[in-house]
DNA sequence: AAAGGAGTCAACCGCTGTGTC
DNA sequence: GGACACAGCGGTTGACTCCTT
C-alpha cells in the first residue's frame, strides 16, 4: 500500500468510528489533562480511546501540545521573540517546529500563525513576495536592527527605573548573554546551560526568577499593529552601506548608520552550520544579544512612521526611490 | 446599531518519517 | 523487506472577534 492509500485508510477508520471534530470542550479538556496527568503523555490514539475522549489521536496530541500543556505561553509574541523567529526563519525557512525549539513555550503553530498573519501580510502590502530577496532584505536590514533598537530602548527604561534597586547579575560572557528587561529581568540565551527553563538545551528564558519574561511582564510586548510597515524601509543599495560606511540620504539620523548599528554586526551568520547556532555565542563581534546591552544611539525619526495611508504611502515612495533612485 | 471586511488562531488535513511486528 | 500504526510536520481552513464604515 502507497502512503496516499495509507493516509485514505486511516481516515476511513476515522470515519467510521464517528469522532467529534471542532472546538474543544471543557469537559475535554479536563478528561485529557486528568488522562495525562496519570498516565502521561504518547501512543496518543490508545490514550485517546482510554480516557473517553472521542478523539482521533492526532486531534488529542494537538490539543495538549498547543493549548493545555502546562508550559505553553499565551499572549502576544514579544519584540525578542519577534527578532528570534525573523532570525532563525532567515536560517531554516519554515521549519516551525525547529524555530519553536528556541522559544520556550511557544508552540510551532503559534510560530506560523505569527509569519503568515503578522510577516506575510506586510509583504503583501509592500506588493513583494515574502520569499523574495528584497523583502528578506528589508526584515535583515532594518526590521531587526529596529526590534533591537527597540528593545534597546525598553531595556534602557526599565533599568532606568529600576536602577535603584536592582543590581544586576550576569552570566560568563562566554557561555551566555543577557537582555536586560523590565522587571530586571534577563532574557538569556544561554548554549551549555542544560538545567533550567526545559528547552532543548541551547536557553533562552529568564534567569533572574526562573520564569519566562511573558508579553504581561515584558517592557516590548508586541503591539497588535504593524511592525515593519511602522519600520519599513527599502534596504539600502549603497554597497558602502554594507561596508560600514556612514552618509546617505536613506536614513534621516546618521545615528542609525554608525558602525554600532550596521546590520552585519547583528546578523551576518552566514558560514555556520544549523547546528552550530550555540557558536553564535563565541562569535562576539557577531554577537546581537551582546550588541543589545550595549550602549545605542537611537532616533525615531524614520522608525516611528506611522501606519496611516500618508505614511505607507511615504514608505512605498522611500522603496522607489531607493531601487531606481528617482520618483 | 448593523453590516461587512480584516485579522487571528485553534483545529484539521495530507503527507512523510520512524518504529515495531 | 513489507505492512502497519503512530508521531510529527507544514499547509490550510473556518469560526470567532475586532474594526471600520
Amino acid at each position: 500500500m502507497d502512503e496516499k492509500g495509507r493516509s485514505l485508510k486511516n481516515n476511513n477508520m476515522e470515519d467510521e468510528m464517528d469522532l467529534k471534530r471542532g472546538p474543544w470542550t471543557a469537559e475535554e479538556d479536563f478528561k485529557l489533562i486528568d488522562y495525562i496527568a496519570t498516565h502521561g503523555e504518547g501512543r496518543w490514539n490508545s490514550l485517546s480511546r482510554c480516557a473517553g475522549l472521542q478523539r482521533t489521536g492526532k486531534s488529542c496530541r494537538l490539543r495538549w501540545l498547543n493549548y493545555l500543556r502546562p508550559d505553553v505561553r499565551r499572549g502576544n509574541i514579544t519584540l525578542e521573540e519577534q527578532l528570534m523567529i525573523l532570525e532563525l526563519h532567515s536560517r531554516w525557512g519554515n521549519r516551525w517546529s525547529k524555530i519553536a525549539q528556541y522559544l520556550p513555550g511557544r508552540t510551532d503553530n503559534e510560530i506560523k500563525n505569527y509569519w503568515r498573519t503578522r510577516v506575510q501580510k506586510h509583504a503583501k502590502q509592500l506588493k513583494c513576495d515574502v520569499n523574495s530577496q528584497q523583502f528578506k532584505d528589508t526584515m535583515k536590514y532594518l526590521w531587526m536592527p529596529r526590534l533591537v533598537e527597540r528593545i534597546q530602548s525598553a531595556s534602557a527604561s526599565a533599568s532606568a527605573a529600576a536602577a535603584a534597586t536592582t543590581t544586576a547579575t550576569t552570566g560568563s560572557a562566554a557561555t551566555s548573554s543577557c537582555i536586560t528587561t523590565s522587571n530586571n529581568q534577563f532574557m538569556t540565551y544561554d548554549y551549555n546551560n542544560n538545567n533550567n527553563n526545559s528547552c532543548m538545551g541551547q536557553q533562552f528564558g529568564v534567569m533572574s526568577n526562573n520564569d519566562y519574561i511573558t508579553p504581561e511582564n515584558s517592557s516590548v510586548a508586541v503591539s497588535p499593529v504593524s511592525d515593519l510597515t511602522e519600520y519599513y524601509s527599502a534596504p539600502n543599495p549603497n554597497p558602502e552601506y554594507h561596508s560600514g560606511q556612514v552618509g546617505n540620504s536613506y536614513f534621516p539620523d546618521q545615528n542609525l548608520v554608525g558602525p554600532q548599528m550596521l546590520p552585519e554586526t547583528y546578523f551576518d551568520y552566514s558560514g555556520l552550520l544549523d547546528e552550530d547556532l550555540p557558536a553564535m555565542q563565541e562569535q562576539s563581534n557577531l554577537n546581537w544579544f551582546d550588541n543589545i546591552n550595549g550602549a545605542a544611539s537611537s532616533s525615531d525619526s524614520l522608525w516611528n512612521i506611522g501606519e496611516s495611508d500618508e505614511d505607507f504611502w511615504f514608505l512605498q515612495q522611500q522603496q522607489q526611490f531607493n531601487n531606481n533612485g528617482n520618483f
